[in-house]
DNA sequence: CAGATCTCAGCTATACTGAAATGC
DNA sequence: CGCATTTCAGTATAGCTGAGATCT
């Protein structure tokens, strides 16, 4: 008796489909970053100041769907390992001018290999067709509620 | 700025996208049966009894992967609202005996309507098709994960 | 002035652990 | 005895809110 002894109902229901798998994801994501001591949000700021450069904590918040509470622990984290430095924008002295420092750049190369094996252990059934497909899939669904948010303002 | 103008690579990454799409499902089912005063484990519970009948805590604790001490709490709402009865199981006194009243199983009929609605609400920008593709693929990943657990014992 | 940003204290829900009491 | 079940207390993380201080 286990989790594949679940009501038929369920294993036909994508919200519950979508949290089981959310929940793996989390676990072979997570089980990657542990050993560098980072986590999953941590992960997504540095991928966020890599891309884009330097952002304010707010501008991380929105482009990550992070909250500003989360966020300021987070980057105190990043700040404290030494992977990101903070100031004072010169151009708005509101906010807080987050970039990546060159420890930061090298352990993101670290992670960015880590990550990329958590998705192979989670998709591990999958042919390459297949979570070409399932990322198309979620990529719409996602991108459908967001335009929705966006809309509503 | 918003989740659309997340880095290109999490966009990109299966892990980081299922959980941006539990977390929408999450809202639609709570949004659903916040009405009735039930949260999403309580649904699950109510699903398990009315398509297996009476069971035991530890057996829908396994069925459900929902831990020991989350569904003690569950049940004891339902008890409270009388959607399910609970005594003592005659063959094996260490277990309780769970099983749907008639209230419950009414209050399911309700609750299923609404949790249909909200699926429709989550995956609105895909056809019928795509729906039943992106149910198979989930299914096929935590049908993986489930068994490579049973297997580890 | 209204509005944005950062910080801090706290909240709820979810997932999980340890241990005691009871019964097989 | 070892093992299973229930109950209870407690932990960690994610997502979120309210409010104050500061600045545009």
């Amino acid at each position: 008796m286990n989790e594949r002894d679940a009501p038929k109902k369920l294993w036909s229901t994508p919200s519950w489909l979508v949290s089981r798998v959310a929940l793996r994801a989390a676990r072979v994501v997570s089980a990657q970053l542990d050993a560098a001591g980072v986590r999953r949000k941590h992960f997504a700021v540095l991928v966020a100041l890599s891309e884009s450069g330097p952002a304010s904590q707010a501008d991380l918040g929105r482009r990550l769907a992070l909250d500003r509470s989360d966020l300021h622990a987070i980057v105190a984290d990043l700040e404290r390992d030494g992977l990101i430095d903070r100031d004072r924008d010169p151009a708005d002295a509101r906010r807080n001018r987050v970039k990546l420092t060159a420890r930061g750049r090298a352990q993101l190369r670290r992670l960015d290999a880590k990550v990329d094996a958590a998705q192979d252990e989670l998709l591990a059934p999958l042919t390459k067709a297949e979570r070409a497909e399932l990322t198309r899939l979620l990529t719409r669904v996602v991108a459908h509620h967001v335009e929705r948010d966006a809309a509503a303002e």
